[in-house]
DNA sequence: AGTCGCCAGTGACATAGTCACCGAGCGATT
DNA sequence: AATCGCTCGGTGACTATGTCACTGGCGACT
């Protein structure tokens, strides 16, 4: 099933748009249904002294939730969209979205299938935030990094992984010099060894 | 438009089950689409050592979105739903819910409508408990309950209180100390009198 | 009256967030 | 290489919030 060609029309625009972009801003109205056929957008809360707090990310292949959401409901964003990479990306008038929508089965089984997934991750985020430890979360944003870097170096600053496990810059610095005391990792500037990923995953469990 | 003409059909079963009832529980399968036809569900987390977080309410001619999120994404539910009312509920079977979904346009506009606000709402959600303060919680959890109540009195335990802005009894107990040392409220067991309803919602503000 | 369960209050402590400040590292420019 | 400006990270002090353990009050029921 191709969902790009879907997407296609004579009234959809295609963007390229560049790294560290910003894509939508808080109280902005939406206009546009929003795919990203290529790269990586993060979206994220804007609190009122400035903390940060991402909610999730678009990746190739998937449209924003949020702009989806704001554009049935008519309501303005409440977050932020940057992106992380260059993105190409792929933008429908409403009224496009509404009659493919009506139009096309395969349409809506994606667009449903957006929300659902979305839906049950805010959800479970959100339980997370409440319920674990800032070890715990932080444990495991290191994890979830170090999975995709090859050999378990995480390109992060701890104002990164401060935004990602959603706490503060000073907590992060501080709960790495415990974590590094216990022989789990090894702090350097702007990047982070895992040396033990087993006992960081225990961290997770209790 | 009639909604619930479109729930019915040979397939479909009703329901009423007493207030006080788990509707669904972490970690169950969910098999049927649910629309309630008249009452209030409350969905929350349950997290590990028994603390509680509400994620979100049901109430008349609405659906749940958890469940439906669970349907089209075959995942089991990860919190709890508790009857607040009597309620008088409907159950659609997968196969009916996904024909529904195929053949009636108004069908679809109402499960994507349901979508939509869910996700919007969770989002807040998660945005206040991450930045907002649980005075101001607290005094939003408060204020919305006053405007129910006619004359300003608020029916909840400090426990039912916790559970609704995110937080834990005795905390919950120490703040409404201080507001009543304020003037703000008068606390009596089980209830609570919003005497100023206006600083109450500066609160909220700052 | 006795007992049970829910409700609320409180001290002590643990965890987490905030504020203010400092110094190290790094790149650009001169 | 010296200086500047910036980001990055470390730290003390303090505040805010959450947790644990225990207490007493109150009402329902027997």
């Amino acid at each position: 099933m191709n969902i790009e060609a879907l997407m296609g029309g004579p009234d959809t625009l295609t963007r390229l748009v560049a790294a560290g972009q910003t894509l939508f801003a808080p109280g902005e109205l939406c206009s546009h249904y929003v795919f990203i056929r290529h790269g990586r957008v993060r979206v994220e809360l804007l609190a009122s002294r400035g903390q940060q707090l991402v909610l999730y990310r678009i990746n190739s292949g998937e449209s924003c939730v949020m702009t989806t959401a704001c554009l049935l409901g008519t309501s303005p964003y409440f977050a932020q969209a940057i992106t992380e990479t260059q993105v190409d990306l792929l933008l429908m008038p409403v009224a496009g979205f509404r009659r493919r929508l009506a139009e096309s089965e395969a349409f809506r089984e994606f667009v449903f299938s957006g929300f659902s997934e979305r839906l049950a991750s805010m959800m479970q985020r959100t339980a997370e935030l409440a319920t674990h430890t800032v070890d715990q979360r932080l444990a495991a944003v290191l994890l979830a990094q170090g999975e995709s870097a090859a050999d378990g170096v995480v390109q992060l600053t701890h104002q990164q992984l401060a935004v990602e496990a959603g706490t503060a810059r000073e907590v992060v610095s501080r709960r790495l010099a415990v974590f590094e005391s216990r022989g789990l990792i090894t702090r350097e500037r702007g990047q982070i060894h895992l040396n033990d990923k087993s006992v960081l995953a225990q961290q997770l469990a209790q």
